[in-house]
DNA sequence: CGTAGTCAGTTCAGATATTGAACTGTACTC
DNA sequence: GAGTACAGTTCAATATCTGAACTGACTACG
């Protein structure tokens, strides 16, 4: 994965996880550490190969760990790193959005409340949300 | 893009915009209707046949709508449709956690208050936002 | 009229990435 | 010793992406 735009944090972002496969392997990892194998089983058709290349991508970039777990047959397990967590409310938000067009069998829940949560705009500053019809993108050479 | 897990709506939804090009564009249609030569100059280094293959793909999705400006050179403009405009999260989210490693000069704004927003998490139940350490994910056959 | 330029793409060949299948090496279990 | 699990790697075939050039329909200028 190349990198090709520094400017925009959305392109940086996707140069990172701009492809079919990396936010899967976030989002199995945002249930807790998995192994190799755990993440082949849990993400559905992803190859070997391809595995391996994003899980390294992932760990150069700092959002996943590796762990070994066994020195001698060396075993490794991937944790995410809090910036790694961060990613999770671009899994979320994309879940949101798949789930009015898909049946869900997945959701994001309040461990709290026990609701089902959804992926929203915030003003920090006001310190109350804000409706999408509210929010516009700028930037000064915004790109 | 080839359907792969009808599932997961994250996966479903990584089966449309799940590549480096395809929420640039939605990125620059949050700012409002765009030619086809104005999406190329504003998504730095995309070439057009990717650009005619994302747009079609996204007209296809129903997330964006062709428009016709002129009929006899036929000339097109593209629109977000209300479920295109639902992706503008997903692009938020995106940049939020872009701008932690790359300098920003690009924002959601809140256009009452002017200041930045964040996308978190929300319960709509209880009305109220929660923290990402509160949030998980689960799933019955969940993938 | 003729030349140049704009716009919305398409075409094409070469480079790059992805895919599935098979394989490797280490160790554990029976 | 045979079989299995694990964590990947290797490889050839395929698919996708890329950059550069090209169309075709018009408009603008002189």
């Amino acid at each position: 994965m190349i990198q090709r735009s520094v400017r925009c944090p959305v392109a940086a972002t996707l140069d990172l996880v701009g492809d079919r496969w990396t936010l899967l392997v976030v989002r199995d990892l945002l249930r807790g550490r998995l192994r190799f194998s755990e993440l082949r089983a849990s993400i559905e058709g992803i190859p070997p190969a391809i595995l391996s290349h994003r899980l390294k991508a992932l760990e150069a970039a700092g959002v996943v760990v590796r762990r070994a777990y066994s020195e001698h047959p060396p075993r490794s397990e991937y944790v995410l790193t809090a910036k790694g967590h961060r990613l999770g409310v671009v899994v979320g938000a994309l879940a949101n959005w798949g789930e009015q067009f898909a049946e869900s069998d997945l959701a994001l829940v309040d461990n709290q409340c026990g609701h089902g949560v959804n992926v929203i705009y915030h003003c920090p500053t006001c310190e109350r949300t804000a409706p999408r019809s509210r929010v516009r993108i700028v930037g000064a050479n915004a790109r």
